[in-house]
DNA sequence: CATGAATGAGTTTTCATTCAT
DNA sequence: AATGAATGAAAACTCATTCAT
């Protein structure tokens, strides 16, 4: 009796927790329409009408997990605005600092990740939003004199974005490169490019 | 009498591409599981049994739209190696143009290219498999001496393919950019970099 | 709501039980493919996904009677076997009182029988079992010296089950002989013949 | 262009009488439901408006078999009375003729007997009939002091189908036994019985 | 004599969701 | 806080059968 016991007299709020977890890990391994109502639920120990105390749909737990995502990484992009006094020399390292916090973030959520950032319909959304953030950084950057002032800087930004997507996936979660390094790799190969000279 | 007559005499080559065309629209447009074989044949004025005469399954006609995206993308990229004994100034163009050549492929089939780089579970497959076929480019060109002797190919391979993505959809399917345009700024912006000096 | 309420209160075990009474019974009339889980359900006032709740499919429903059907059967020619120390006037009985134990056996479970009887695939299997263990019982006998010696035990154990099936759907389903009485009969013939002299 | 050329050549009958041979293999093999119309017409090499140009329907060409094994087997048993002159010692060798008949004629239409003696619907009705045949021959050698004279005909009869049916099955398509042995055999056990004295 | 192309009418099965307790 | 039992609404798929030629 102990599971049930423990089942009886565990709080909503464990419960929905608990969901929200499994949720999140079997939307991010089979996505939206093959994760099934009653295998979440059989994974977590409760019944569907459970479920449908905490969330009132498989649409509205997926939606949550993916605010969850969304608000998370844009608490995290807001604070990060390259300070304008900085000088010079600091700008790639900042950059990097950055960058390797997102990628940590992505490393500690990859679950939420996957979903927010490849599964939903609006990961193109946040991407976008995303990409639009690092726009208006790097516009303060040309207009610092860090970059080229010629940069089309929307561009460069959606480019940036792409590099991450990919690293995240098949560097990042292949556990390839830590976040830190993968940031400085980044950074050097767009600062200064790959030709020789 | 009209309609009936000339869908009785129809070719079957000619209701299955048919088939095939509405079904890439709606695959695209929709995704694999919002996608009803009922509203596919519903626009192509044939009934469902008419679908399976040419269709094994749902899936099967959405891995055939996959297959082709791949078979053609492929056929493009090994076209595209950069001949060994070429001038040292022609590589950033000769690079251009392949991409551009992709670009061009992409922006001429995009509901194909929705759903074989970014709809289809075999995305990623796709996605590493021109990862790497980039790579293998790349690492001659750092052997004949045109880039970084240093250059970690394989990453750069990604962060490319996650520039020519993001590209792909925000620049080229919005009509923004030209596939000539997105290549040339592409290359640019990688071989020379952003920082200012 | 008397009809509504009740069915929302009522026991798993029921509606499952029920389910499979229902469906033996058209099973036995119409046979698998005529079948359809559409009128089992509207027999049992109940919608198609509770059929689905409490069985795989249709073909598994059809197995699970199949096999409730040889089990039984199986259990009951399991305790039957003579036994050796018996006395050479009594085996007639003996065996009259066995197979009229079929008889019964069937007489009360006429759907039942017929789905794995005539109807299933495996009846042809579940008769050479039959036949096989009358098989067994028809070598000790002829060992013991009840029978004649050179009794081609096979074919004679495959003639009783022919003569049985027989019987069964003719005489006992039709009510026009009793499980004993017919046991009687076939028992006189087969030990006897039917020659004059 | 030879298949072809000599398919369009085809006389008509040629066609039907593929079809009809095709069919009884299917049917025999797999049953009224698991044989498609489809898959007759491809082994047959033509096409499913062809079919439906000999046979009314799948359901037409089924019944046809079946009543060609009616027909035949009829056209057997009716031949075969016991002549009413006959002396004793000649009616087992008598009998035993006639069953060997049937074997034969089993033995050398193993598919349509599968469809007109197991598979069909009828088979119960032709069983029945051929029973009726049989106890009426049974009758007149009753009358005539062959057969003991309480003997209960019509069960005998039953009797005598139930194990034509089940040695059919079991000896003479696994090639065990010729019809004239098994015919043989048969007559023996029921004429003078399997007790040991 | 034969076919390429098409369909009407069904059937099983699935799944998110909800009562009544 | 939770559940046993049930369902509405649809989806993919099948197959015998038939036009028009």
């Amino acid at each position: 009796m102990g599971q049930r016991g423990r089942k009886k007299g565990a709080s909503g709020e464990e419960s929905r927790a608990l969901l929200l977890t499994i949720a999140a890990e079997e939307f991010a391994n089979k996505g939206f329409y093959e994760t099934k109502v009653s295998s979440i639920v059989k994974q977590a120990n409760v019944t569907q009408p459970t479920f449908y105390l905490y969330f009132q749909s498989k649409e509205a737990i997926f939606q949550e997990l993916i605010d969850s995502f969304r608000d998370q990484l844009f608490s995290l992009t807001k604070v990060s605005k390259l300070e304008p006094g900085i000088v010079s020399e600091n700008v790639p390292a900042q950059i990097t600092d950055h960058l390797a916090s997102i990628f940590t973030f992505f490393k500690n959520n990859p679950d939420l990740t996957r979903i927010g950032f490849f599964l939903a319909v609006e990961s193109e959304d946040i991407k976008r939003q995303l990409a639009s953030q690092i726009k208006m950084n790097l516009d303060s950057e040309v207009q610092n004199g860090y970059f080229l002032s010629n940069l089309d800087t929307s561009l460069f930004a959606e480019m940036l974005v792409g590099a991450i997507e990919r690293l995240t996936l098949n560097q990042l979660f292949q556990g390839k490169e830590t976040p830190e390094n993968l940031a400085a790799k980044m950074v050097r190969l767009f600062l200064y490019g790959v030709s020789r000279k």
